[in-house]
DNA sequence: TTGCATCCGGTACCCAGGTACGGGCTTACC
DNA sequence: GGTAAGCCCGTACCTGGGTACCGGATGCAA
C-alpha cells in the first residue's frame, strides 16, 4: 500500500470544502466524527488533502441524502474499506435496512396525510371545540404511542 | 368571562401528568413555551390546573403528531381561544399548508427510497467503487441542494 | 407532629448535524 | 519583507422537544 505519499496535488481544507460544497468547519467535524482520516500536514500544520478526498466527500453527502446518519455514513465507509475483496454485500443489507425504515417513515407520514385531508374535509374550525364535541375525526383519544421523526 | 375560578377539582401537576400521559417536567417546558397558560397556585405555590388543562394537552398531543411543531401548536391554540365567534378558518388554513408540507416530505422520501431501491437492483456493493466508475445510478455528481428533514 | 411523597426553581444535559467565534499562526503574493 | 488571506485549535452556540439533577419547600395523612 502507499499510505503516505507526499504531497502532490493536495488540496487545503478551503479549497476542498469549496469543492464539495461543504463548510470548512465540517471538514474538522467530519474528522472528528472519523469520517474523514486525519489528512498530511504542511511543515507549519495546515491540512493537505489527498485530491480523492473530494470523491470521499461525495460518497458521504450522497449517502447522507439517501438517509443514512454520519455513524451509519461512517460505517458504510470503512465497510468498502477494510472489506476489499471478499464479498459479503454488507452494503446490500444495509440498504435493503434503510429502506425498510424509509418506508415505513412514508407509511407514517401518509397516516398524517391521511388525518390532516379528513379533518379539513370535515371542516375543522377550532382544536378545542373539536376536541369536546366528538363529531371530529381527529384521534384526541389514543395518546399512547405516535411517532413523527 | 369566568377567569379565575377557585380550586375547584384542580389538579395538581403530576396527576394532570399522569392522566395526560405526560413527564411532569414537560408541564413546566410547556408552559415556558407559552402552550399552558400559566396556572393558579396553592398558598405554598403548587400549581392547580383546572380539569380542562388536560383536554388541552390532549389537542397540543394530537397537534403534534399531525406534524405541527410546539410554536405551531401554540399559535393554532390561541388562534382557537381569542377568535371565538368570527369565523376565520384559520385552522382550515393550517392544516392545508401542512398537509402540503408532509405530501412533500412523502415526495422526498419516495424519491429516496426508489434510488435506494435502484442500487439494490444495481447491486452495488462499495460506494467508493461505485463514486468512480459510472454504471452506479446512485447520484454522486450533484451536491447542491439535497433536504432529508 | 412527624414523615414521606410531591413539587418548586434554576440549570444542565440529551439527540444530530453542524456553525460561529476568538486569538494566534502560516502561507502566498507583490 | 510586508501584508492580507487563510488556517490552526478549542470552545460555545444553534434547532426541537424534551429530560435530569439539585437543594429546599409543601401537602397530606396518620
Amino acid at each position: 500500500m502507499s499510505g503516505s505519499d507526499p504531497v502532490v496535488g493536495a488540496l487545503r481544507s478551503g479549497e476542498l470544502a469549496e469543492a464539495a460544497g461543504v463548510n470548512p468547519q465540517t471538514l474538522r467535524y467530519y474528522e472528528r466524527r472519523g469520517l474523514l482520516a486525519e489528512p498530511q500536514r504542511s511543515p507549519g500544520g495546515h491540512r493537505l488533502y489527498p485530491p480523492d478526498s473530494l470523491t470521499l466527500l461525495r460518497v458521504i453527502k450522497t449517502a447522507q441524502r439517501l438517509g443514512f446518519t454520519l455513524d451509519e455514513v461512517a460505517d458504510l465507509v470503512d465497510l468498502g474499506r477494510h472489506r476489499h475483496g471478499r464479498r459479503e454485500a454488507g452494503l446490500q443489507a444495509r440498504a435493503a435496512a434503510k429502506l425498510t425504515e424509509i418506508e415505513s417513515r412514508i407509511a407514517d407520514l401518509q397516516v398524517i396525510a391521511t388525518t390532516l385531508r379528513s379533518a379539513i374535509d370535515a371542516g375543522c374550525d377550532d382544536l378545542t371545540a373539536c376536541a369536546t364535541s366528538s363529531c371530529c375525526p381527529l384521534p384526541f383519544a389514543d395518546l399512547h404511542r405516535g411517532d413523527t421523526p
